[in-house]
Order: C-alpha cells, then sequence, then structure tokens
DNA sequence: ATCATAATTCGTCATATGGCGAACTATAGA
DNA sequence: TCTATAGTTCGCCATATGACGAATTATGAT
C-alpha cells in the first residue's frame, strides 16, 4: 500500500505529471525541465525526488549534471502500467501538448547556454527570444 | 487535466483506496462503509464526495440511505482504466485483504441494527462481539 | 405534524505539501 | 588549489487536506 500511495500522490500533482510526459519524449537534465516548468531549481529537484521514490522515474548523475528518465521495464508492474495509465490517458491534452511544442525548442538551446541564462536569471525570456 | 487531477487526488488517500476495492465486492451503504473505516460519518462522506467528484464512484439513494457503487463502463475510459490498474496493484494487499474479510462480517449484521449500533457510538466493539 | 435518524455541510484544528531563497555539496575547469 | 556552477537540502511561509463534532437536511415512522 505504501509502495501503491507514493505512486498515487506522486501522480497527484499537475507539475509532476508534466514531468513524467516530457520525459516520454527523452531523458532529460534538470535545467531543462526547469526551463519547462519554469519554477525554481530546488522546487524541480523536489519534484524529481517525489517521482524518484516513487520509482516512476531514474536519475543518473553524468558530471555536474544530473539526467533523469522515465522508470523502464525493469520497474514493478505497478510501476508501468501507472505510467501507461498517465501516457494514455493525456495524451491528447492541450497543456501537454504545448508543453512537448516548448521542449522542442529548449532542447535546441545549448544546454551551457540554458544554464548560464538561468544564472542570469532571464531564462524563460531569453529562452522565447531565441525560439523566433 | 484537471478531470485526470481528480482522480489522481482521490486516489492518493488509503481510505479513499480502501472504500475503492471494498466496494468491488459489493454496493455499500454509508453506514456499511463507516463501520468498515472505523471513521466518523462526515469524514466518509467527504471521501465519497471526492470519489464521486473523480467519477469514480456513482451513488443512489434509497430512502435514508445513500448507496455507492463503483463507477462502470459507462464511465470515461480514465476512470475504469483507473480502477483497473487500482484493483490489479492491490488485489494481493494485506490491508486489503484484511478489509474484505471484516467486510463479510459486516454485511451479516442488519443495517437498522448497523446504524443504530452507530448512533449509541458504541460501533466497533458490538460489531466484534457480534462477529464471534 | 412531530420525532428519529442517515447522511451531508460547515467550522475548526492539526498536519502535509508546494513554492521560494539561502546554504550546502559535488564536480569541472582554470 | 581555487573558482564557478548544477543540483540538492534546509528553513520558512502560504495553502490544501484529513479528521472531528455541531448544525443542517431529507426522509421514514409514529
Amino acid at each position: 500500500m505504501f509502495e501503491f500511495l507514493n505512486i498515487t500522490k506522486a501522480l497527484a500533482e499537475e507539475n509532476r505529471v508534466r514531468i513524467l510526459l516530457a520525459l516520454e519524449h527523452c531523458e532529460l537534465c534538470v535545467c531543462q525541465i526547469i526551463e519547462l516548468l519554469e519554477l525554481a531549481p530546488s522546487t524541480v529537484s523536489k519534484h524529481m525526488s517525489v517521482l524518484k521514490q516513487a520509482r516512476l522515474v531514474e536519475g543518473r548523475k553524468d558530471g555536474r549534471w544530473m539526467y533523469y528518465r522515465l522508470a523502464d521495464e525493469s520497474a514493478p508492474v505497478v510501476v508501468t502500467e501507472a505510467l501507461n495509465w498517465v501516457k494514455t490517458s493525456l495524451a491528447e491534452n492541450r497543456r501537454i501538448l504545448e508543453d512537448a511544442k516548448r521542449l522542442k525548442e529548449i532542447l535546441k538551446i545549448d544546454r551551457e547556454v540554458l544554464c548560464s541564462q538561468q544564472a542570469r536569471s532571464s531564462v524563460y525570456e531569453t529562452a522565447q527570444t531565441t525560439r523566433m
């Protein structure tokens, strides 16, 4: 029950659900998720730890960067079934589709640039400009 | 997304999950759920309204009694798939199995007696005695 | 009509949670 | 070694939520 509730609690928050569906496209580093959700790094980090606790995502560290990806088939069945349910339920969701579009643009930005933009706290506006 | 989060939030609480799995056996009236969970009527009522809001359960009023049952096939796909996931994930859960056992005994108690026991606030002890 | 009662609604309290910034940790590069 | 920086942890605040009892509503029984 504990394991199950860890999953449902993780899924009971919009930003965490958005993260999961963004990860459906590809593995992402934290700074890219920060950029997508426009939240503080500490907030995103907390969300990732909740998702990881629930085993919905897995992380790997590569130098200074932390990459997260969706749990794969090696995860418990309850996890993979939850992820399938989430994916199919929200595949057509407007917000999620917008995120997917925005993510495409974010992935075009060089990661070094993206992070330094965040350091100058002019993140979003600059990214917007870059986009056109 | 609102609909989806209504479901995940409803599922993110142990007592509500227990209610759903109890309803898998049969339609139940509120006093029976109160008896099973050993919670105040107002608390159970609130839980039922959350589950109903999420469309995971449906209610029907019969005289003084309010009966709730799981959503059927006429419910949105996202709901039926959620219920299937919950059922299969927790079918073997110890707490849920205990609930099922206890529910069997509760269903043996005449509903009139059950409710009047609750009115005298000697609910659980009496039910325990009745059971042997 | 009046009373009893199953269930809900309302008000309150304690706890949990999402958000942020500051401090800290770990790692790459000078 | 020293500095810069990606990410996490910690402490704080505002809001959300689960629990209860009291008041209210709806319905059956006298």
